[in-house]
RNA sequence: GCCGGGAUGGCGGAAUUGGUAGACGCGCCGGACUCAAAAUCCGGUGCUGGAGACAGUGUGAGGGUUCGAGUCCCUCUCCCGGCACCA
């Protein structure tokens, strides 16, 4: 056996070794429970980063300890290789987005077999090849048919000077991140996918994942957004070409119909059909009008923005009470969410106070709270509870709690076929178009006499062509006429191709089943998927707790609905990875763009806290420091793992990541405890190697009491670790490693009798403990000390009884919750038994002075509390 | 702004779910080995006071429940994730 630890050269033979023998090469096997771990793949986007370190050690971690505990293991790894970062490359690198992506799935492919994941590599799959985005378009023809699929207008950022669509990330400031033009809102058409069809489902359906973070269910919940209201319309007589407006209607919906009698006025998007007719007449609405093109679509922006309007001059007519209510136009309306109107209660809704005050608006109470005086002065929290009011100043619903007045408003406003109870949700449907090049071809030909015509199946799938290098000026398969020109599948004449892709969410949301069948290049799926699905363990960042799972939860539903599939979750269990955070510098560009510095490249001062105050970037610029935040490629705040491979191996680096905090909560990158994490390993080797030397000789049945704790240590420390894993706790995991090899390295000083057995027992132990944290050295050590076979196929280790027993145990004495000391008792003497020997406690009898005491409380294993 | 989560020594974190706060590791201090250094090994290390035994104090802030609270309840602060075109 080698002296020293060389990491390189264990890794290269142990990688090598699973190679040959195909050791995670996955195959159906009825005779072993099926257990298909999964991590999220990784976006190929240049280099690994410890985020995706941690995500697929813990992945890792899961999958061989199964494995060694008999279960039949399934890890595919892939790539989620479309995406926006590529488009960027090519702008900067001027390389086509395929052969970028491409280099760099090769240089990460690397890079994840040099840390030795239990990887099944015949299953790897990358989402931009055609025969999987051929299945994209395959399902999406097929939601067509459904209806599930349908096309409509979006809205998008538009800028003007590029003349591009912008995605968010690429909107700083209201203005382009290239050009510093002001960026516009813009209608588009584009293709929607019916995710509210499915709302219900999957609503209800998170119940049946008892294995997903209780917070994860509650925010896709939340996100789907039941609620319960009344959709109702203002009437009115405004005429647009002499033709009724939505026909004489103005259609609001609220969750407070309740308020209804407080409504003084209404508000409507600037792009609703009453703001556009007051615009022909009022420069004022106009202006405002125009102003709004501006306001972000971002959801964030919007809440937090300063809350604007403008009297259209327009009234409607409350259905109710038959006033007129004026129409204002509202910056905070939006004409794609329900029906791009509003009724404002100021009196009852916090919001609307604000407006109103603001524009000098009528307030109107309409309930009211016993105890609790009304005020047009300052809004108050108890103005918008709808559980304790009733209402007043509300005519014949008077007295009428939420609930009886909704009601009896809904049937009033029925009777008269202006509204009635609707259910509504938060979730809006998916809007799958793209303005980009690098992803996967939506399969429509526009034809001008036939219209937007379906790709025919056997012409699927529509290629993209890979040589195409964006320049930031529009989607560069605008200018491909052998990608752009075809014929009409219906007519036969000259046609077009859709230029729009997909959204990357797409090819995302059905990866994981692909995985689990044959690759089949006639079916998306085969019968192995049912074999496979659903994940048993899902491994993922927590950033993707809503839109990817919610995506990839209603894709399956939607195969299931086509028959393709027979499960109705694809992940049974979720663990949600903490995010690996670093800090993050900036400088804004002369354009108003934002030029990320790698924390490397900068120099900081730090304040007497210890705080970043300012920082300077290598070039002796300042540099403005923007906090910590998510690893990413676009922030270049990234950390590379591979020097840290290079130096210490990827035993160490997998062993530090596991350590350094469990796994869901978020980590602050340092670096500071590897080296600790590296001479644990080296003293692993070296305690090896040392007992190598010694035979194991036979247990003798009564160890020396130096030894029998030396046992106890290690399985009580076994036992505690099992559990840990239980809870899929690692970073405890490592540390009872650490602990039992604290044990057994006293086992080489001792000379006594059974010390060689007792080590060899705990050592082999260890070594089956850590195998799946770090494969590697465990694997030579195991194979070295001839523990029999490949550590792979060894029993996980359980705790014996007999090494765990005790005749005494030690006890806490309390005296009045305050730790006084403590005693050692026989492991079963009774409660009477304890209370006796703690009273009787000199620490206890200190307190006591004399006195009496009050209560005694014994915890049986653990405690006695005197209080005085 | 809304939804979800977090805060424990100088640092990463532990605490068997209401029962010894600080396991394990990093760092630091002291010692051994060495001509010296590195590596390695041994010991110490929450804070305050005390030579020490020990005492007081201590889990973001404030309040509460309890024999007993890091853990439960209320109020607040700061930080992180998501907010539908980053993935």
């Amino acid at each position: 056996m080698q002296q020293d630890y060389q990491p390189k050269d264990i890794e290269a033979a142990a990688q090598q070794h699973w190679e040959q023998a195909q050791a995670f090469r996955a195959k159906k096997d009825a005779g072993k429970p099926k257990y298909y771990c999964l991590s999220m793949f990784p976006y190929p986007s240049g280099k690994l980063h410890m985020g995706h370190v941690r995500n697929y050690t813990i992945g890792d971690v899961l999958a061989r300890w199964h494995k060694m505990r008999g279960y039949n293991v399934l890890q595919p790894m892939g790539w989620d290789a479309f995406g926006l970062p590529a488009e960027n490359a090519a702008i900067q690198n001027k390389v086509p987005p395929a052969a970028w992506t491409y280099d760099n799935i090769a240089y990460m492919k690397k890079q994840l077999k040099s840390l030795g994941f239990a990887i099944d590599w015949s299953r790897e799959l990358a989402t931009c090849k055609p025969d999987y985005y051929k299945w994209n378009q395959w399902l999406f023809l097929r939601m067509l048919e459904k209806g599930i699929a349908y096309k409509k207008t979006q809205v998008v950022n538009w800028d003007p000077v590029d003349q591009t669509v912008l995605a968010n990330e690429q909107v700083i400031d209201g203005r382009g991140w290239r050009t510093g033009a002001l960026v516009e809102k813009r209608e588009i058409p584009g293709y929607y996918l019916g995710i509210t069809q499915y709302a219900e489902e999957l609503l209800a359906d998170l119940d049946k994942l008892p294995g997903w973070p209780e917070r994860v269910k509650t925010m896709q919940a939340n996100w789907i957004g039941k609620s319960h209201g009344v959709r109702f319309a203002f009437t009115h007589d405004i005429k647009d070409s002499g033709a009724l407006i939505n026909d004489g209607r103005l259609w609001v919906y609220t969750t407070r119909a309740d308020t209804i009698m407080g409504v003084t006025f209404v508000a409507v998007a600037a792009e609703h059909p009453l703001a556009a007719h007051a615009a022909k007449s009022n420069p004022q609405v106009a202006a405002f009008i125009e102003k709004c093109k501006h306001t972000s679509v971002m959801e964030a922006d919007l809440a937090t923005m300063e809350k604007e309007g403008v009297d259209t001059g327009l009234k409607v007519t409350h259905p109710l009470t038959g006033d007129q209510v004026p129409v204002w136009v509202g910056n905070y309306v939006l004409m794609s969410y329900g029906e791009g109107a509003v009724m404002a209660v100021p009196a009852h809704d916090e919001r609307d106070f604000g407006f109103a005050k603001k524009y000098g608006l009528p307030i109107k109470q309409s309930v009211s709270m016993a105890g609790k005086t009304f005020s047009t002065d300052a809004w108050q929290e108890w103005y918008g509870d709808k559980e304790h009011g009733v209402c007043v100043n509300s005519d014949k619903y008077n007295g009428l709690n939420y609930e009886q007045a909704v009601g009896a408003i809904a049937d009033h406003l029925k009777s008269m076929d202006l509204g009635d109870k609707q259910v509504q949700w938060r979730l809006r449907d998916w809007g799958v178009s793209r303005q980009r090049y690098w992803g996967c071809p939506i399969p429509i030909i526009h034809c001008d006499t036939c219209g937007s015509v379906p790709v025919p199946d056997q012409d699927l799938p529509v290629v993209l062509p890979e040589d195409c290098v964006p320049d930031g000026s529009g989607n560069p398969l605008h200018k491909r006429e052998d990608f752009l020109n075809c014929t009409c599948p219906k007519c036969g004449k000259p046609a077009k191709r859709e230029t729009d892709t997909m959204d990357t969410f797409v090819d995302s949301s059905w990866y994981y089943a692909r995985y689990a069948s044959g690759f089949k290049s006639d079916a998306m799926v085969d019968e192995d998927t049912n074999y496979w699905m659903p994940v048993d363990q899902y491994i993922g960042g927590i950033e993707h707790a809503i839109l990817h799972l919610l995506y990839s939860r209603f894709w399956t539903k939607v195969m299931r609905t086509l028959g393709l599939v027979n499960y109705d979750e694809p992940f049974a269990n979720l663990l949600t990875q903490g995010m690996v955070l670093n800090h993050i510098f900036s400088r804004r560009t002369d354009k108003g763009g934002i030029h990320y510095f790698a924390p490397d490249d900068v120099i900081v001062t730090r304040d007497e806290a210890g705080r970043i105050a300012s920082a300077r970037a290598v070039d002796g610029g300042a540099v403005d420091y923007q906090g910590i935040g998510t690893m990413s490629k676009s922030k270049l705040n990234g950390v590379d793992p591979q020097s840290l491979i290079e130096q210490y191996g990827a035993d160490t680096a997998r062993f530090f990541m596991m350590f350094a905090s469990p796994p869901e909560q978020t980590l602050e990158w340092a670096d500071s405890g590897v080296e600790g994490s590296h001479r644990f390993l080296k003293r692993l080797w070296a305690f090896g190697h040392a007992l190598s030397a010694k035979s194991a000789g036979s247990m003798p049945g009564k160890l020396p009491n130096s030894l029998a704790d030396i046992r106890r240590e290690v399985h009580l420390t076994l036992k505690q670790a099992n559990y840990d894993l239980g809870k899929q706790q690692f970073n405890t995991v490592a540390s009872a490693g650490m602990k039992m090899l604290n044990a057994l390295e006293k086992t080489l000083k001792d000379a006594e009798d059974g010390h060689a057995a007792v080590a060899h027992e705990g050592f082999s132990i260890l070594l089956r403990l850590l195998s799946p944290i770090c494969p590697h050295i465990t694997h030579a050590l195991w194979h070295e000390l001839g523990y029999g076979g490949d550590i792979l196929a060894a029993m996980w280790p359980e705790p014996l009884a007999a090494a765990l027993e005790q005749d005494e145990i030690e006890l806490v004495i309390q005296v009045n919750g305050k730790l006084r000391g403590s005693l050692r008792a026989p492991k079963d003497a009774d409660k009477a038994a304890l209370e006796q020997l703690a009273l009787a406690h000199e620490a206890v009898q200190k307190q006591l002075a004399g006195g009496a005491a009050k209560k005694v409380i014994v915890v049986p294993g653990r405690l006695i509390n005197v209080v005085l």
